[in-house]
RNA sequence: GGCCCGGUGGUCAAGCGGUCAAGACACCGCCCUUUCACGGCGGUAACACGAGUUCGAUUCUCGUCCGGGUCACCA
């Protein structure tokens, strides 16, 4: 084909498009950032919730683009209508921002966003990729191609039977590549539709190389196959919306799923086709699970596991910040190390490095996870968790919400036990424990159990708890509370003094500790419960006294 | 199958030619202690395998094995 039948071609497809590649080249100037400053993208496809894996390089993105003083933005990838789900761009939002992860440009929400590279949805920029098509069939770098799929799978089944090393539409096998203009015509003319193919001319014995970020040098065979640009309904395929968007959105560093690395040599080809400047690459790894049944690691299944959905989370009630810390221990290797450098200071504030990152697939871990909730958790303030725990019951747990919400200050108030000092409990990984960690301070959901251990007989719990409400006052302060508790020892054969009752256990029914337990259990059901004095005086005199009553009456039936 | 990525304790991981091979989680023990937790101290436990390069390999090279990805008008 002549310059002339290129051009004629490229009108003959495209007779709508009226723009040039300049024009756009225009209305998204380069951005004027700082030298180093990084432009990354996080750009998923509306196909379902929003996976774990998802979260983790919305991360990578944010921080990456953070630390350099760049800009990241959320692009909707939404050029496959069969896989898209209604809801899908709210769930990825949503996700977002229940995690706290925020992009400085893009899509916001279901039809919202903000930023001067919009719009920032695929299916809304499909003037722009038509255009960038024309320019490259005028240039004799792309054709239409008419093969039906039954053709392409034949071709491939054909390759295959003949042991061929690479299978696909390419050279000799991509028949549409050198038809006439006349040719073309005709088959526009019969009706039939086609798709926009790449005229690839890469060569099956050039390899290629580049740096991956994360991987270092990587070096593969030069892309041979003639790619589908544009698919039959006009729309691009990945490839090529991925090179259009990150030039005119003018992102520096394309950071994605290992998945992409065998695709790098076609999108390199593509950028160099359509003179644009190749973005850097990083491909980070992928988040795996153990599978119990077969005992290995495989990829986080969104079928199979439940937390491959970060909305798994929110229901269990992991705050937000627990799986952003978790996470940024799985991206980074230094991050723990910095937290225990930086307490308090803000996980998004952590000076990441890309190259730092590990290239290997990790394996999600709950128990670790569980952990460093606790952690988190452990150094909120007491307010800061009733107010969460409230919020969490209010939409996941309704009963509970109803008791807490009657009396807010009594919830902060249980909450407070042994919080808000140096050495905090760490009991609550998640909010769903909540409801039953603070069960006995509820009569609506407390069940009595007045179960003692062996060592002790339900007569001398029976005394012990007579003797006690005699003295009981809860505005004793700690010290007389716990002197009260050691002056009923010896009267009723047990010992205040550990010590004395490990040299010679003989001589005594028991210790305080035992003493204590019985008050404990009574007050509570639990043999292990936070400090006793503290929960009494949440729960007040008036119920402690009613449960003492309540255990030692259990006891004398006995 | 071709191409590519990966392989340090159970898990996450430092390490970049010479280390008694860090640390965190989990597990075990001890201490603290009225229970439990917290905290402190200590412990079990690893360089997939085989060659090569080197005075010396966890570190470099090759091969093997294992795991993963990819070979669509899906992303």
């Amino acid at each position: 084909m002549t310059q002339q039948d290129y051009t004629a071609l490229a009108e003959l497809l495209f007779p709508s498009v009226d723009k040039t590649p300049q024009y756009y080249e225009e209305l998204y100037p380069e951005r004027g950032l700082k030298e180093g400053a990084r432009v990354t993208r996080f750009a998923p496809s509306p196909t379902g919730y929003l996976h774990l894996g998802g979260l983790f390089g919305a991360l990578v993105d944010v921080l990456t683009a953070k630390v350099s003083g760049g800009v990241s933005y959320l692009r909707i990838e939404d050029t496959d209508k069969k896989r898209e789900i209604d809801d899908g761009v709210s769930a990825i939002t949503n996700g977002m921002a229940a995690f706290g992860v925020e992009f400085d440009e893009g899509v916001t929400g279901y039809g919202t966003e903000k930023g001067e590279y919009g719009p920032y949805t695929q299916s809304s920029r499909v003037e722009i990729y038509q255009t960038i098509a024309k320019s490259l069939v005028e240039r004799g770098l792309a054709y239409p191609c008419f093969c039906t799929s039954e053709e392409l799978s034949a071709l491939r089944e054909k390759q295959e039977a003949d042991g061929a090393a690479i299978t696909g539409y390419f050279g000799k096998y991509a028949k549409c590549r050198d038809l006439s203009l006349d040719e073309i015509k005709a088959n526009i003319a019969a009706g039939r539709t086609w798709v926009l193919r790449f005229r690839s001319d890469g060569s099956e014995e050039k390899r290629i190389t580049f740096e991956d970020m994360i991987r270092g040098k990587i070096e593969m065979p030069e892309n041979i196959i003639d790619e589908v640009l544009l698919k039959s309904d006009g729309v691009p395929t990945y490839h090529f919306a991925h090179v259009c968007d990150d030039h005119f959105m003018r992102t520096t560093h394309v950071i994605r799923g290992e998945e992409w690395i065998s695709s790098v040599p076609k999108h390199i080809a593509l950028f160099k086709a359509c003179g644009y400047r190749v973005p850097k690459y990083a491909h980070t790894p992928q988040v795996m699970k153990f599978d119990d049944e077969t005992g290995d690691k495989r990829k986080l299944s969104k079928r199979k596991d439940p937390e491959a959905a970060v909305s798994y989370f929110v229901v269990e009630g992991f705050p937000k910040e627990s799986l952003i810390e978790y996470l940024l221990t799985l991206i980074s290797s230094g991050f723990e190390d910095w937290r225990r450098a930086n307490p308090g200071v803000p996980a998004m504030d952590y000076p990441f490095n890309l190259k730092k990152m590990s290239s290997s697939g990790c394996l999600f871990d709950l128990v670790k996870l569980t952990d460093v909730s606790k952690n988190v958790i452990s150094t909120m303030k007491a307010d800061d968790v009733a107010g969460r725990v409230a919020d969490w019951a209010k939409e996941y747990a309704p009963d509970f919400y109803a008791l807490v919400e009657k009396n807010p200050a009594y919830l902060r108030d249980a909450l407070n036990i042994d919080r808000e000092n140096p050495k905090p409990r760490k009991d609550i990984s998640k909010w769903s424990e909540v409801p039953s960690y603070l069960e006995y301070f509820y009569d609506e959901i407390y069940t009595p159990d007045y179960t003692l251990p062996q060592n002790i007989a339900p007569a001398d719990a029976k005394a012990i708890l007579e003797e006690y409400m005699k003295v009981f006052d809860v505005d004793d302060d700690k010290d007389t509370w716990f002197a009260k508790i050691k002056g009923l020892c010896e009267p009723l054969g047990f010992t205040p003094n550990v010590k004395e009752y490990k040299a010679d256990p003989g001589a005594f029914k028991g210790h305080v500790g035992d003493v204590s337990t019985v008050i404990r259990i009574a007050v509570t059901s639990r043999s292990q419960t936070p400090d006793l004095w503290s929960v009494m005086k949440v729960l007040g005199g008036a119920k402690v006294k009613e449960r003492l009553a309540d255990a030692a009456a259990a006891y004398g039936k006995e």
